[in-house]
DNA sequence: TATTATGAATGATATAAAACAATAATATCT
DNA sequence: AGATATTATTGTTTTATATCATTCATAATA
């Protein structure tokens, strides 16, 4: 579905205060960026990318949220991240065998900004902020996966709840009061555990008076221990 | 200790052929990469680089293997690569945090290569053929990252095993037929299964006849089977 | 409003893999 | 070479977690 083009979304040149990495350009490497870009809205559920598809656009979500996540054996996925608007990706197949190595769906309505990777290329080869903010961004991600293969890996269940609970938190919805809007089954692709588990901790964890629970409505009522469980194997 | 300059290590212009990131680069660049730059040799089980610590220095070997490994809880470890001649390191806090994210210590006696990150970051500025390369070395360890994600979830041992052995065999000791040294232990800690399990499976693969095992000594008999078990789950 | 889907909750059972324990085989040191 | 430490093997028990099965609740649809 094709958007509407609004006054917030005409160019890079207007939205490039949202994105620290957009900030260090040029207009006229904003003009490059903003060259064959194009914006699309996806419905709920609709594929955003597709892991193992040719992967040609630095992607942006202007608006709603998604969620990226590798596709493993037997449909089961991994999911590793909820995007929310103004977090780049794209993935690491950008620069190496340009494929998508996950895919990324709408949670909500999203909107999309695609960039063409050739264009990242050109702003990357003449200015190195950019590109020195690039590899730091690369970096990033490479942090946040040794610290889910150690999660994954070595945590058990309560533990992998409490990081799932936390990080909705802390960096989703910015609340410890907050309306879920995935799924007991999507909770458990984030911590590697079946739904049924997912619902049970979450039950186990609202005796415990760790959280208030209402179905989709959770309340963080003991955030210090859920970061003591998240601390335990 | 320090090891006799030789006169295959004087300085990068007499061993840049070696990392394919290396013959990007000007003479003059590799002059900048040379300044500073120390070897040291450490013996077998010696720490290379600590997790933790403050990371100044990206790092490559230059004789001898080595294993990277993060550093869990209790004492767990979970390795991520062994390490052989001219392979790049330091990892992802170099361009975030200035801190290393992960350990390596030494297998066998090992020389290293210390390069400081100061100058890799002028270079990075300089050429940007090179700063494409360290983002494409960035993603990679990326991809990587994901594979052994999914391996590490979704897989059960023997596929995790499997994918140790096929690891070993390609791209350690380059042949079917290898003399491990490697502990049980770090077998173990490669697929993230206790020191008994990993002899357990070894057994039950050579009862299967897919190896050939005399303690340390490893002959991979059905490499299709060994393929076939590292797709399972 | 009745009727399907879809998601959530809960219980019973099965199983992969860890933990524990003990012995056997190597390697290292004196 | 003998003594000690490390590593490997093997068996038994325990536990975390998946799987299966069913009911309940909620949302979408006719």
């Amino acid at each position: 579905m094709l958007k509407r083009r609004t006054d917030t979304c005409i160019s890079c040149e207007t939205c490039n205060e949202r994105s620290p990495l957009f900030s260090l350009l040029s207009s006229e490497e904003l003009r490059i960026m903003n060259t064959n870009r194009f914006e699309v809205v996806f419905n709920t559920g609709e594929n955003i990318v597709k892991q193992g598809t040719s992967s040609t656009h630095m992607i942006m979500i202007t608006n709603g949220m998604a969620k990226m996540y590798l596709e493993g054996f037997d449909k089961k996925n991994l999911m590793l991240e909820i995007i929310t608007p103004w977090k780049l990706f794209g993935g690491p197949g950008l620069f190496t065998d340009y494929r998508y190595h996950y895919s990324v769906s709408a949670i909500t309505e999203t909107s999309a900004c695609f960039i063409s990777i050739d264009n990242v290329r050109k702003v990357l080869r003449l200015n190195p902020d950019f590109a020195e903010a690039l590899l730091k961004h690369c970096s990033q991600n490479g942090v946040s996966n040794f610290q889910r293969l150690i999660s994954l890996t070595q945590k058990q269940m309560h533990g992998r709840l409490a990081d799932v609970l936390l990080y909705l938190s802390e960096k989703i919805y910015h609340s410890e009061h907050f309306n879920l809007n995935i799924t007991r089954q999507e909770i458990g692709e984030m911590s590697n555990m079946t739904k049924e588990s997912a619902t049970r901790i979450l039950k186990e964890f609202e005796l415990a008076g760790i959280i208030k629970l209402d179905t989709k409505e959770i309340n963080l009522l003991d955030v210090p221990k859920l970061k003591q469980l998240s601390l335990h194997g």
